[in-house]
RNA sequence: GGUGGCGUCGCCAAGUGGUAAGGCCAGAGUCUGCAAAACUCUUAUCGUCGGUUCAAUUCCGACCGCCACCUCCA
């Protein structure tokens, strides 16, 4: 069975073919490097990065391309304001983009093109455009003709006199049409320029992503991503400008991803009504940032909230108990055996649940990456496991084994399991005989009836974040956060 | 005015023309010296009204409510 992706341009869910077989082209639409990324942001990185990782889940090769946007009004203005210049704030802003996105587990794309090192690539489609006609040149400024290029509308199906009778149009008297659009902007004094056959100026923002994924993915691309307000109007003179010059498809697959809201209103830089990542990520670890975002599907909206991330994080402390718990039972196994004959009914009954988990997750990706569904496959093997341990059912070690290699497998590629182990390992190593000492200090206190010491030493442990698990099997610790 | 989307258990959220995944919370248990932790079990007829159909939450229409794009915004 396929992968079927939902097509903005045919608005309908379609087989997914890439044009060079077994590998596929993604532009994914990047940020405006004025100030930090919040978690809106992030939805559209995340689902780049998941949608990447289930594209080489399944196979594929995948070449990732994301542009960083840093020459515009939004930078020019803000390093003003704070006395800057605004390659600086770019610069800095960049690196911070990279910081948080990764921080949230989000591998770096393949290429991440910047639009100032891409002038003469803009230049020369600029060019192109004037030399056929679809672009002309005012004061400076070089605007596209709309007119030119007849399938103008398609992606957002919007009509001429749709577009004209909005009333929040600026009209521009220099423009032929008020649908045109910048594409090479005269500088004003005081601002950051580029030389160009036109003067001295810089690029509109459209031609930057038709330039650069060109140039480094081809005329056509096989998926292009973006947040769904880039549909209109920056996608389609996306378009525009590409197909025009090149006269074949820009994206074969449009992408968009629905808001993030907050409070049911959609989150904003202009409503000023957002959440850093960089905020989320110091209350939240990645993992319950990542839960939360793919816990709704991504073209559907989903509302931010402290609760919904609260929601998130006890529902992964039960999936890392599952998986935390098997780990325990693993066993390195002899992928080459063929272990179908000695399979006890109760193996054989956990096996098929661990395959239609796979079989379920699969298809619930394969189905326009549907993540709130593959999540909820996941699930539905962990209560399965749970209950095959609680009922102690003589479960193979083996079987355990492929369980949590199978979780393991499916968890990352949405990024949502990470074990802790990493992080508390070197405190582990020095506390471990401490803590040792402490339980067997307790256990004796415990079996002599002695509860005054027993509960001191549970209770002042807890006052350090770390719990003591009394079970049937003993007691164990571990830190809580 | 144009375009698109949404309304499913207390909350979040999948999904299907033949009576609804999963998570959280809550309640009840198991375990325990007591607890905690963990685990188990239990809870929905799908905004309203019509239509199509043997059968609709799922298709069509109307209505109500909400959101978004058409201006920078992922």
């Amino acid at each position: 069975m396929g992968l079927k992706v939902y097509n903005s341009l045919s608005r309908q869910l379609e087989e997914f073919t890439p044009q060079n077989h077994g590998n596929v082209s993604i532009y994914s639409c990047g940020p405006t490097v004025y100030d930090y990324i919040h978690i809106g942001n992030a939805r559209t990185a995340l689902v780049t990065d998941i949608i990447r990782r289930y594209l080489v889940y399944k196979g594929y090769t995948v070449k990732l391309v994301q542009n960083l946007t840093d020459i515009d009004d939004k930078i020019i203005n803000r390093a003003h304001t704070l006395g800057i210049s605004a390659s600086e704030l770019a610069h800095a802003n960049g690196l911070a983009y990279f910081e948080d996105t990764q921080r949230l587990g989000i591998q770096p794309a393949d290429v991440h093109p910047k639009a100032t090192e891409h002038i003469t690539e803009m230049i020369d489609l600029i060019q192109i455009l004037i030399d056929k006609g679809a672009a002309y040149v005012v004061d400076g400024s070089v605007y596209y003709r709309v007119n030119s290029f007849s399938d103008y509308g398609k992606l957002s199906r919007r009509k001429p006199e749709d577009l004209l009778a909005g009333a929040r149009v600026e009209v521009d008297e220099r423009k032929e049409d008020p649908r045109d659009f910048d594409m090479w902007k005269a500088a004003k004094p005081g601002e950051p320029f580029w030389e160009s056959p036109w003067g001295q100026g810089r690029p509109g923002w459209h031609i930057e992503c038709s330039s650069m994924a060109m140039k480094h993915l081809g005329e056509t691309i096989d998926i292009h991503l973006g947040g769904e307000d880039l549909l209109f109007p920056h996608h389609e003179n996306e378009i525009a400008q590409s197909e025009l010059a090149t006269g074949v498809p820009f994206a074969r697959y449009w992408v968009h991803v629905a808001f993030l809201k907050i409070g049911g209103k959609r989150m904003g830089k202009s409503e000023k009504n957002f959440i850093l990542l960089r905020e989320a990520l110091d209350k939240y670890p990645p993992a319950v940032i990542r839960h939360f975002l793919v816990s709704a599907h991504y073209r559907h909206p989903l509302d931010y909230s402290l609760e919904s991330l609260q929601t998130s994080e006890s529902a992964l402390k039960r999936l890392n108990n599952c998986i935390d718990t098997l780990e325990k039972y693993s066993v390195d196994i002899d992928e080459s055996k063929d272990i179908k004959n000695e399979l006890t009914t109760e193996d054989a009954s956990l096996v098929s649940a661990i395959e239609k988990m796979q079989t379920d997750f699969t298809q619930a990706m394969d189905t326009d990456f549907n993540t709130a569904q593959a999540v909820g496959s996941i699930f539905t093997l962990v209560s399965t496991i749970n209950k095959s341990i609680v009922a102690t059912n003589g479960v193979s070690n083996h079987i355990y084994t492929r369980a949590y290699k199978a979780l393991i497998e499916t968890c990352e590629v949405l990024g949502i399991y990470s074990n802790n182990e990493d992080v508390h390992a070197q405190t582990n190593e020095y506390l471990e005989p401490v803590l040792d000492l402490l339980l067997d200090i307790r256990q004796d206190a415990r079996n002599r009836k002695d509860w005054d010491t027993s509960d001191m030493i549970r209770d002042r442990l807890i006052e350090l974040n770390i719990e003591i698990q009394d079970t049937k099997d003993g007691s164990t610790w571990k830190f809580i956060s």
